[in-house]
Order: structure tokens, then C-alpha cells, then sequence
DNA sequence: GCCGTTTTCGGCCCGACTGTTTTCAGTCG
């Protein structure tokens, strides 16, 4: 049997943690496991071979107890005390814990008491009043109960807002805000925009002024804000809706706790809770209104964020780096992160060939503007209709076509290349004969997604170990807020593409973003070339994309020197596992 | 259950909100 994925290691501590706060566990027990589950999943290397080579208590948050369960989960299948609390407690309690004001104190209060044990159950005791008459439940909570299962339990989760589509919103309220005549000294977005996160739940924007509840009071009037959602605004926040329903956090302060405020709301959760952690053993507490002083008494208020990490003696994180992924250890030092005007070129764009909407031409003229020393027309490939099929006749067509075209431009080096399906066996859909006249060839899942991970990984893992593949698009398949990842093992994935010299693109489409922060990490750290495209399909969004990639390579701690087509032409070439151009 | 410049025990982030209470536990972000 195969290792079980740091995925799979993750969910089950993660599991362990539900049953034993169910079980009324004191919570900091619960928050190890959860904080060893984290630990786990954004671990560099697979942590079954870890835990095998007894070295896994090098995870910061996993000890002697935990090693002992993951030997017993990598022997056995499963963690003995999960068993016993899986057969304490039924399934169901855990997802009634999803219902809004039902944590697991209160859900495991109404399986005592009422015996409810699922949300069909609940639902059940709704309907029969059974609820109020529990001691800390009332008429309030068994109607909002009633509610939430007639707006249907599933379309109460919120929908996430892709990233651009925050920032949009978010330039929005703040310039109409600054634009409202309320006094606005600063104001921007904080949150997972500022973090550059893939989407986000919510718009969180934070200001100053000298007068904090003019600007909240102002919120509700704008625009592109439905009045009917504004929740009364208080002297320092407002809370709406826009009119199509994304929810937006307002903050104000006066300016000399901008920097507390900026830093409170930009996050994340678990950096904000290492960091209060860290001050806390230096008698200092943080929050957003400022830095208390056990020894002096004294509130410090910071209006910068500068000055806030300055006072706890940290280095100042980049907002994209606060996730609580080692940025607060002592000795960290910020690293320098790749820019967008470090790439020297793109690998995966289309043409009219396929599916784009401009000439061979255009773009490569898009991307000398851009500045680019390089780039690589990889149209779709014949099976499989992505608009026109480009067949190896067409291909052949297109080499001289492009060959001839590179001659006769100075500046930029127009590769001829292919974005080949990888055929459900792990066949690229061209032969070997055409790929190997190629300059340089990308091959992409694009069929067959519902397969089981052991196939999806042998089939990706053949992709990667042909001689003519230079690169895997978009490793994961997933399409962030619309389509999960399909299934496959990365550990392998990485280990082959190691081996072999095959590059792992960042697929620099903000619903792509693949492979994925932590998957690219992981790549780097094996030794893997890494590049970021656009897979733009037109000049126009060729130019907007890159952010987007790098974004996630950011998020990921890579710099210039970690990302393959930073480098200039002659020195990125023989990378690519064919020697000639 | 983890961890240590308060180091093998005794801590473990902070504040707001809510519904159900008469002072707060649980939940949420």
C-alpha cells in the first residue's frame, strides 16, 4: 500500500481534533492537533517517510505523542483513540458544528440532551420545538435553525470572490469613499486581499480620519452598496452588502492607530495568533486598538505597521508572507520575493490557431513590449476541440511559419512549441517525431479528471517522463471558486519531475494560480525548475496576467532566482531537456 | 498536546458579538 499523503495525514488530525473537542478536550489540546494538522499539510517533504526515518517531531507542533499516532496511522490505517471517539460520537455532530452559533459545546450539548446526532435530527427537533426547551437555547436559535434549513443548508455557505474581482470592489468603495468628502486620510484594503490570497470571503477595507464614524456613517450611501443590507454603522465600523452580495467590513480609526488597525485586519488568523503569542513572551499585547505594556501600563499606538512589528522586535513581513508559515521564528529574515519585471519569458500563450483571439504576430509584438527576451506559441493540440483543431500538419505548417518569423526579428526569441493533451495513459497527442522538431512543448490535463489519484498520478507521471515534454500546465486542473483540483499524488509528481529535468509551470490565471502556493514551495524545494506563464489567450490579458502568477510565487517565499524564466534566453535554453533551439 | 531567554510544569491571543442571561459562556473572525 502506498504512504498516505501529507493531505491524507492532515485530515486525519484534523478529524482527531473535531472528535476531541466534541469530547470537551481542554481547547489548547484541540488547537495542537489542528496546529500539527497545518504543520503537516504545508510540510516541504512527504511526512510518512518522516515519520518512518523518526524525524517528524522536527515539525514544529508535532511531539512524542503525535509521532506515536501517525505510527500508528502509517501501520494500521487509523489512530486507536480516533476509533474509540468515532464510536462515542456519531459523524453528524461534526457537521452540525457548521451551522452558524452551533459550536461543538452546544452541539454536543443537544446530542446529551435531545439525542440529535445529525442535521436530519436537528432539523427533526426544530420542526417539533424541541430545541427551547434545552437550558441555553432559546425560541431565537430554534427559528434561525428552521431558517438556515429552508434556505438550504449547502447554499448558506458563502460564495468566495476571486481575487480580482475583490480588488475591483475594494478600488471601488475606497475611491468613492476618499471621493465622499468624510474626512478619509487613508484607506485601503486590508485582509486576504492585501495578502494577495487566491479569493476571499469578504471586502475588508480599514481607514483613518480625524473623525472615525463620519466615514463609517458614510458606508451605506454608496453606490455600489445595497442601503438595505448596512447594518447600523458604529463609531469605528460599518458593515453591508454590494448589490451583488459581497459582503464588505469597514474600520476607521484616528491616524495614530492606522498602523495597529492595518495590521489587526490584514491577517492572517494564524499569523495574528503566532504574533500575539511572540509578544506576549516579551509582556507585550497586541491588538488592534494598540500594544499594551505590562511593564509600563502604557497602550503604544502605532501609525504605521512598520512600527508595530518594529516594537515587538520582529522584521517587517510582507503582507503576502503572513501566514504563520515560519515568517515569526527567531532568525527569520525576509526574503527577497520575485517581482513581475524579473521575467524574461512566457511559455504558454495561444493564437488564433486554437482558441486565442489575436495572430503569432501580436503577441509576439505584445510581448516585446512588455520587454520579454523571449516567448513560446504553444497552441492547443489536435484532439479535444479547443476552437480550431490544430493538427500535425497545421503544427508542421506552424514551425516553418514561426522559424521564419524569429529570423527576422531582432530582440526576442519566438519559440514554436505545443500545449499537448496528456492523453488519459499518459501519452502526449502528437508522435514523438513532431514534438522532437518542436522548441519547446508544455502537455496539460484537459479529460478524463474523474480519475482515481494512483491512475491520475501514473498518467501524469508518464507526461513528465518523456523525452520531448519540457514542461506540465497547470498541474492540478482546478478552477479556484468553480472546480476542485483533481486527484493525484504530489509527492510522486514532484520526485519524477526532479528526476527528470521537467519544469512545473505557475499557471499565472487568477482562477488557475497552479500549482498552487504550497505545491510550488514544495517544487522549489526539490530542486524542480519552476516557471510562471500566462496562458494568456490574448495580447490584452497577456500583459494583466502576470501579477496573478507571481502572486502565488510570492506567497510561496520564491524569488528571482527560484522561478526558471527569470533568466535570460541563453541561460534558460539549455534547461530544456532538448539541447538544440 | 506542545513547548521553553519564566525550560519538564504551567502556561497557551484578543476582542466583539450573541442569545440567554441577570453576569456570562460559547461562538466567531
Amino acid at each position: 500500500m502506498a504512504d498516505l499523503s501529507n493531505a491524507d495525514i492532515a485530515d486525519a488530525l484534523d478529524e482527531l481534533g473535531d472528535l476531541y473537542e466534541l469530547d470537551g478536550a481542554i481547547i489548547h489540546r484541540v488547537v495542537a492537533y489542528r496546529n500539527a494538522a497545518k504543520a503537516v499539510r504545508e510540510a516541504p517533504q512527504a511526512v510518512a517517510a518522516m515519520v518512518r526515518a523518526g524525524t517528524v517531531t522536527s515539525l514544529v507542533g508535532v511531539g512524542k505523542t503525535l509521532e506515536e499516532k501517525l505510527i500508528a496511522l502509517l501501520d494500521t490505517g487509523t489512530i486507536p483513540s480516533a476509533e474509540k471517539l468515532r464510536a462515542k460520537y456519531p459523524p453528524g455532530l461534526v457537521a452540525m458544528t457548521k451551522l452558524p452559533g452551533l459550536g461543538p459545546k452546544r452541539a454536543r450539548k443537544l446530542y446529551d440532551e435531545l439525542q440529535v446526532d445529525s442535521l436530519e435530527s436537528l432539523h427533526q427537533a426544530a420542526k417539533d420545538g424541541k430545541l427551547k426547551g434545552v437550558k441555553g437555547f432559546g425560541a431565537k436559535f430554534e427559528a434561525l435553525v428552521l431558517e438556515a434549513f429552508e434556505a438550504g443548508i449547502a447554499e448558506r455557505q458563502e460564495p468566495r470572490i476571486l481575487l480580482p474581482r475583490a480588488i475591483e470592489l475594494a478600488n471601488e468603495l475606497c475611491a468613492e469613499l476618499r471621493g465622499a468628502n468624510v474626512g478619509v486620510l487613508s484607506i485601503e484594503a486590508a485582509g486576504g486581499i492585501r495578502r494577495w490570497s487566491e479569493s476571499v470571503k469578504d471586502i475588508d477595507l480599514v481607514a483613518s480620519a480625524a473623525d472615525p464614524a463620519a466615514v463609517a456613517a458614510a458606508l451605506p450611501g454608496l453606490s455600489i452598496i445595497d442601503p438595505s443590507t448596512a447594518s447600523k454603522p458604529g463609531e469605528f465600523a460599518a458593515k453591508a452588502r454590494t448589490h451583488n452580495g459581497a459582503q464588505v467590513d469597514l474600520r476607521v480609526v484616528t491616524p495614530d492607530r492606522y498602523g495597529n488597525l492595518l495590521q489587526h485586519f490584514t491577517g492572517s488568523r494564524d499569523h495574528n495568533m503566532r504574533l500575539r503569542e511572540q509578544a506576549v513572551r516579551k509582556g507585550l499585547h497586541v491588538s488592534e486598538y494598540g500594544v499594551l505594556d505590562d511593564a509600563s501600563g502604557e497602550t503604544h499606538r502605532c501609525a504605521s505597521e512598520e512600527e508595530v512589528y518594529a516594537l515587538l522586535d520582529l522584521p517587517f513581513v510582507p503582507p503576502e508572507l503572513r501566514e504563520n508559515r515560519g515568517e515569526l521564528e527567531p532568525g527569520w529574515t525576509v526574503p527577497e520575493l520575485v517581482q513581475v519585471q524579473d521575467l524574461r519569458g512566457d511559455l504558454h500563450c495561444h493564437t488564433i490557431a486554437s482558441d486565442g483571439r489575436n495572430t503569432v504576430e501580436e503577441m509576439v509584438a505584445g510581448a516585446m513590449e512588455r520587454g520579454l527576451d523571449y516567448i513560446a506559441i504553444t497552441d492547443h493540440s489536435a484532439t479535444h476541440g479547443f476552437g480550431n483543431h490544430v493538427t500535425p500538419d497545421d503544427l508542421r505548417r506552424q514551425i516553418d511559419r514561426v522559424h521564419e518569423l524569429n529570423e527576422r526579428l531582432d530582440g526576442i526569441e519566438v519559440l514554436i512549441g505545443t500545449e499537448t493533451n496528456i492523453l488519459p495513459d499518459g501519452r502526449p497527442d502528437y508522435d514523438d517525431e513532431l514534438l522532437e522538431q518542436l522548441d519547446w512543448v508544455m502537455a496539460s490535463v484537459h479529460t478524463s479528471f474523474g480519475m482515481d489519484s494512483e491512475t491520475m498520478t501514473a498518467r501524469i507521471v508518464a507526461a513528465i517522463e518523456h523525452p520531448w515534454i519540457d514542461c506540465i500546465g497547470h498541474l492540478s486542473g482546478r478552477r479556484i471558486t468553480k472546480r476542485p483540483p483533481y486527484l493525484f499524488d504530489i509527492d510522486a509528481i514532484v520526485d519524477a519531475a526532479a528526476r527528470s529535468g521537467t519544469m512545473l509551470e505557475i499557471n499565472a490565471s487568477p482562477e488557475r494560480r497552479d500549482l498552487n502556493e504550497v505545491h510550488a514551495r514544495q517544487a522549489r524545494d526539490a530542486g524542480v525548475n519552476v516557471v510562471i506563464n500566462t496562458d494568456a489567450h490574448s495580447v490584452e490579458t497577456a500583459a494583466t496576467l502576470p501579477v496573478w502568477g507571481v502572486a502565488t510565487a510570492r506567497r510561496a517565499r520564491l524569488g528571482p532566482a527560484d522561478i526558471a524564466n527569470t533568466l535570460p534566453w541563453a541561460e534558460f535554453a539549455p534547461l530544456r531537456k532538448r539541447t538544440t533551439s
